[in-house]
DNA sequence: TATTGTTATACTCTATAACTATA
DNA sequence: TATAGTTATAGAGTATAACAATA
């Protein structure tokens, strides 16, 4: 039979002129079983839900929103420990510092044990910021609730978590 | 007491002086209910993975291997339909077709029954360039099994598409 | 007039190499 | 000699506006 020339499941010997015509009819073939798929597409939902509560409201990309936040819950981070948390490169983490710096949301020390080494300390402004848009984190998970039980949503962040694995 | 400073959940009264010593004891702050933070962090894993299984062997991106399957499985398609499927704005379609096309994968066919649109069909190098690396789909998701059992991976993939939610 | 696709352009994001200052 | 951080620069990814061809 015909199907013989599709080694892989999921790919159908489509007649050539007659394609699919919505595309959510679409077939994804490989790519149902490929988790970095569905990973970019769920992003897309996530990412809007962000620019919504967060982004636009504070003015925060999302390196910045999760750079704020991991200073508010540890206190003075160095720019090291920065980069390797937010999987940045030292270069990139010091745009995004100078970026924050101007606007006034945090500052730079120097390290008295070392003095090559830096504290990230959030000024007055950086904390009142990191408090409000960290609280605008609840509102932007409650909105996926429509989608997810919130026992999903926690499994989700869990299988997640293996994923990443750190 | 000195919490009520801290009307988040997770947000400790961290002692200024004493930061903690490896990134992997940071705490995530509110991050750590975020959907969004997390996918971010295992989509650096699913990255890794499909650059060693796919993105290297073959030469492709990551939208230059979805688009591939998505012809592959459906047949030829409009950039219109590809542009939808794959959440791209139409110039930088045109764009990436036009580096597979170089690349003899493909080939843009006018439409006969509407002479604006076009039907991207696979050379017979982008068939043999789709079905292997969309083979290259089934070890690259058997990397993950020693993070994920098959029946989480299943579940995650089932998770994910409600958040996609298309 | 509306739609498909292209061109031109700019802005963000990310990656690398070379540099400084401290250790 | 090694490490923390910076500067300079280039590449990839993405967004918008203006345009051509067809409907």
């Amino acid at each position: 039979m015909a199907r013989d020339r599709s080694p892989l499941p999921g790919l159908p010997d489509w007649p050539a002129d007659r394609p699919p015509k919505a595309f959510s009819d679409l077939s994804l073939g490989p790519l149902s079983d490929v988790l970095g798929y569905h990973i970019a597409q769920a992003s897309i939902t996530t990412f809007g839900l962000f620019e919504r509560h967060v982004g636009q409201p504070f003015g925060l990309r999302k390196v910045e929103y999760s750079l704020l936040m991991l200073v508010l819950a540890n206190g003075p981070l160095s720019p090291k420990k920065l980069a390797q948390a937010l999987v940045l490169s030292a270069p990139n983490l010091t745009l995004l510092l100078d970026r924050l710096q101007e606007r006034g949301l945090l500052r730079r020390e120097r390290s008295q044990l070392d003095r090559r080494s830096q504290n990230v300390v959030l000024t007055d402004e950086g904390q009142r910021v990191a408090r409000a848009s960290g609280a605008a984190a609840v509102p932007m998970e409650s909105a996926l609730f429509d989608r997810l039980s919130r026992a999903e949503h926690a499994m989700l962040i869990e299988l997640l978590r293996k994923v990443a694995g750190r």
